[in-house]
DNA sequence: CCAAAAGTGTTAGAGATACACCCATGG
DNA sequence: CCATGGGTGTATCTCTAACACTTTTGG
């Protein structure tokens, strides 16, 4: 038998042993100016007390896509986000008791919009700066930091930004945004200029309210615009 | 019992039942100045008698990489080559028989390094041009197309072509290479000017044989050099 | 009136694009 | 000598980057 055969053979044979799958979602949100992961604390072996992704079993009737959005709604209460695949982890052993194999999934929660209370001992749950956490079960460290660079990539890309932010925002905040997560500065004329150049943020009659300065013109994401620029061959980039 | 409680046991219970897992590749390759596919014809149901992107289960105590590896070597006989993930697809009813993720690769093989004969009766496997691929089984043709999409954005920011083409090319062969995978004319001028522009090609002093015009001088991709500029926080595009 | 952030234009430079002709070789 | 593709430079334009002061508001 050569290895095509072996191949061929192992193709169409169900009888091989099936590893568990589970969803691991790395849930962010922006909240103080920073960019925060949602974590929940194990209060089981293996790794009991330790901080982990979001997740758990799929089920065998069940999308991937549909059982992360499930795991993160249990989580977050909150439906209908942005999801994105990140990939399959799958090493052996990165689960000590079997064979597991995880899709994980990245996701933004809108906290301006559907404040997430993690923070109670009962859910054991809690959002964490990503620039300040603690150690993580499993392989959890390596999915978060691919969800990071995914996340990375794509906002400067995609104008994801407004999932992390209030509808109505101000430009200023919109620049911190990008900021804080891409670890960079960028001048303001030039990113005021760029970020409305694209026609996609409406500019409201409203102001920031509350504000010991000067208050800030208010814009909205013209999402109508954006599909209709998207539509038309256009891109956005920060 | 709310829903965080129910998420809690299920992540801690290894009782859930366990779907299959395979790999599944996409191997791209240029020939004849064509981007082709390697596909195998299936002689079981489902799907008997249709092509498909080769693949086969993970085995329990083996990586996805490896799997994924082992697959495309058993296929081409080809170790080493580049490959990547491009993500795992479980829609339920994807395969008719049972519930089974797969985890898709993309992977390059270098056709001109190493011939694969896949034309043969005996190995039921065939290269195809992706403009003139047959129906796909299962959900192939999908898992394809985001491999295709992975394909044509990584081109353009990695010095992967030279995973295509010859060791020693000609310009022409490379920009040939990129009209064909992006489907798009690039200037002359403009293209070499580029090409040549990150210092990753070194101009041998040696030229095309054979042909019924002037001969083209031969550059070699410089991988040290390319590996260089990469650290020094450098970056190619075309 | 002070502190804090909002808001605003211009210039220079870099990179991208457009473009046409002569050269070398084999048949 | 002809057909085929190889090889080259410049001008324009667009986009990016750098840069500083006035305005508004609350305290």
């Amino acid at each position: 038998m050569d290895a095509h055969e072996n191949s061929l053979r192992r193709a169409y044979s169900y009888e091989y042993p099936h590893p568990a799958v589970t969803v691991d979602c790395a849930i962010f949100g922006l909240d103080e100016g920073k960019l925060k992961l949602l974590l929940i604390q194990r209060d089981l072996e293996p790794f009991a007390g330790a901080w982990a992704l979001p997740g758990g079993f799929v089920k065998l009737d069940e999308d991937l896509e549909t059982a992360a959005r499930r795991e993160l709604e249990e989580e977050t209460g909150v439906k209908r986000v942005f999801i994105d695949q990140v990939g399959a982890f799958g090493e052996p052993g990165r689960d000590p008791r079997e064979r597991v194999i995880t899709v994980a999934w990245w996701a933004i929660v809108n906290l301006f919009e559907h404040p997430v209370k993690a923070d109670t001992d009962a859910r054991n749950a809690a959002w964490f700066a990503v620039d300040e956490l603690p150690a993580l079960a499993f392989d959890h460290r390596t999915i978060l930091d691919a969800a990071l660079a995914r996340l990375r990539d794509t906002i400067r890309r995609e104008p994801l930004a407004f999932e992390f932010l209030p509808r109505k925002l101000t430009l200023t905040q919109l620049q911190r945004f990008y900021e804080t997560v891409l670890g960079e500065a960028f001048d303001k004329r030039n990113f005021r200029k760029k970020a409305l150049s694209y026609g996609i943020l409406t500019e409201l009659e409203e102001y920031e309210v509350d504000v010991a300065h000067r208050a800030a013109r208010l814009y909205r994401f013209d999402k109508t615009a954006w599909e209709k620029l998207r539509k038309a061959g256009g891109s956005f980039s920060i």
